[in-house]
DNA sequence: TTACGTTTGTATTTTTTGTTACAGAATTGC
DNA sequence: GCAATTCTGTAACAAAAAATACAAACGTAA
């Protein structure tokens, strides 16, 4: 038993009749779901009558309906693995949740999005948007990881996105290249690192369009910037908290892809196609080398 | 509707009757799909008789099976579908990054808490903070940024931490050196990342511990996992959102950090002697290179 | 156009499945 | 230790689903 059915319908598609095949498609369409519904739902579904499915199902190979689903049943728990969950014996126990640290970090979240004017991020979503701008994002020790989390996602709903990586010396060298129709994004919370303010105003003497993603306080870099989105950080922790910036990269994430949304499914598709296509397991983008 | 029958399931444990009980563990350890059979399957798997299913299913607030199992396969459905494929029915009109998203994010964040098992987390930290073990981060396509960051804080606060970055082929060079000593956290969300499931079960088998912060529906890895932190994920976009797998990795950092306060603290303070020393500019650790 | 084979849907039958009633077993409280 | 309550399985019942028979529709070839 080969773990495909799916390709062995496709292949087989034009065995099929007429309204078999408008059976198969409908399965194809929803895949293996629609095919663990029963007959009659299925059939409703494909815009044919019962024994269509029944015949479908036959020429597949099946001796019946039920067979039929077993056998999806069977590759759904392949594809799935059962989650096998050793520690559910534990009684829920306290709901707990009383933790300060989970409740900061929710108030945070809540307090960054009342605080935050909705036209700024509207501006901000148009401007990366805007496929005519190349779109540089650079992160500070920890805020590096969002600078590079957003970037992965912009780099597949829009072409030109440059994430910022390793030594400082290295961006200078995209600084040459850098003017008035770029966009650099900075996500910077205190303490406020040298190297990246002076190199937000190196790059803003050069005319690029800077946005901000920092703390209530402000880094420097805000007094260069064209937009500014202030964020909620502070935790009973010794560190700063990343949470609520990840939230507004992720916002602009959404609002990016929504804002031209024809483009981002076709890009999508694109890459969907080309990871099936090329190699399946992970390309895992090495990120930096686009230098 | 909230998204997770898995966690209901979990949580009410103690609700139920000592037969039911032994139905509800059935099921979750293979779920969904023994859901998806006939009662009398699902009775026999169990070891107990139909209408203890049906009464089982009956306390969970179903009607009837059939119901059951249409919830079933209704969130099969949306863990099965590709980001493409699932509704982009943001709230019409409003620029697609306003409130919804943002309240989205909160509840998430709220409800995340909620479910996660307190006795988890602290376990979790205490495998973390543990410095003889040597802890090894990884990621997916996305989740890399967060293993990343979580690797530049964990570092700070002990040593033995490695960040696995870059091409599948390299991780394998670190698999060599792993073992029953060794704690693996993996972050893994939907669509599942073959590769990454491959090497955590390489490392499992070699008696590494394995910690996992994943979606609601569990990556594959969590078959092979000590310990299981469930996330939600799920907001009105084509991407999931990681905002909250940010606030359990701060959770953890901010729990390693306090574990074992007295030694993070002479750490925290000896790398800020060096750091005003040599370079009071921005050394960026360049991560990957620790090997 | 007509005749024949194929394809398709309606209506019916048969089988399976979910559901419920009830009585025996286990548990709890007094 | 006994009674009341709760829990559980057997068995009968009702609902549904799958399977089938058959006739209408369609297409094709002479």
């Amino acid at each position: 038993m080969d773990q495909a059915l799916v390709e062995e319908i496709r292949e087989r598609l034009d065995e099929f009749t007429t309204t078999e095949r408008r059976a198969a498609q409908a399965l194809l369409a929803n895949f293996p779901l629609l095919g663990l519904q029963t007959v009659a739902q299925f059939a409703d579904a494909a815009g044919v009558s019962s024994p269509t499915i029944l015949r479908f199902v036959a020429r597949l190979g099946f001796p019946g309906f039920p067979e039929f689903q077993r056998r999806l049943k069977f590759e759904l728990e392949n594809q799935l693995k059962a989650p096998l969950a050793r520690d559910l014996a534990l009684p829920s126990g306290d709901t707990g949740c009383g933790n300060a640290f989970a409740d900061k970090l929710v108030e945070n979240l809540r307090e960054t999005f009342q605080h935050l004017p909705e036209r700024e991020i509207e501006a901000f979503v148009r401007l990366l948007a805007d496929e005519r701008r190349t779109v540089y994002l650079l992160g500070g020790r920890f805020t590096d990881a969002l600078a590079r989390y957003m970037a992965a996602h912009l780099r597949i709903v829009r072409s030109g996105v440059h994430h910022m990586a390793g030594q400082e010396s290295n961006w200078l060298d995209q600084l040459i290249g850098m003017g008035p129709k770029d966009v650099l994004v900075v996500f910077d919370i205190r303490r406020y690192q040298a190297g990246i303010v002076r190199f937000a105003e190196a790059a803003a003497k050069q005319g690029v369009t800077v946005g901000l993603i920092t703390d209530s306080w402000m880094s420097p870099v805000a007094r260069i910037s064209q937009h500014v989105l202030p964020v909620r950080v502070a935790v009973p922790s010794p560190w700063d908290s990343s949470t609520a910036l990840m939230a507004v990269a992720e916002v602009l994430i959404a609002g990016v892809t929504k804002e031209n949304w024809q483009r981002s499914e076709q890009r999508m598709q694109a890459l969907e196609a080309l990871r099936n296509g090329a190699d399946p397991v992970r390309p895992l983008e090495s990120d930096d080398g686009e230098a």
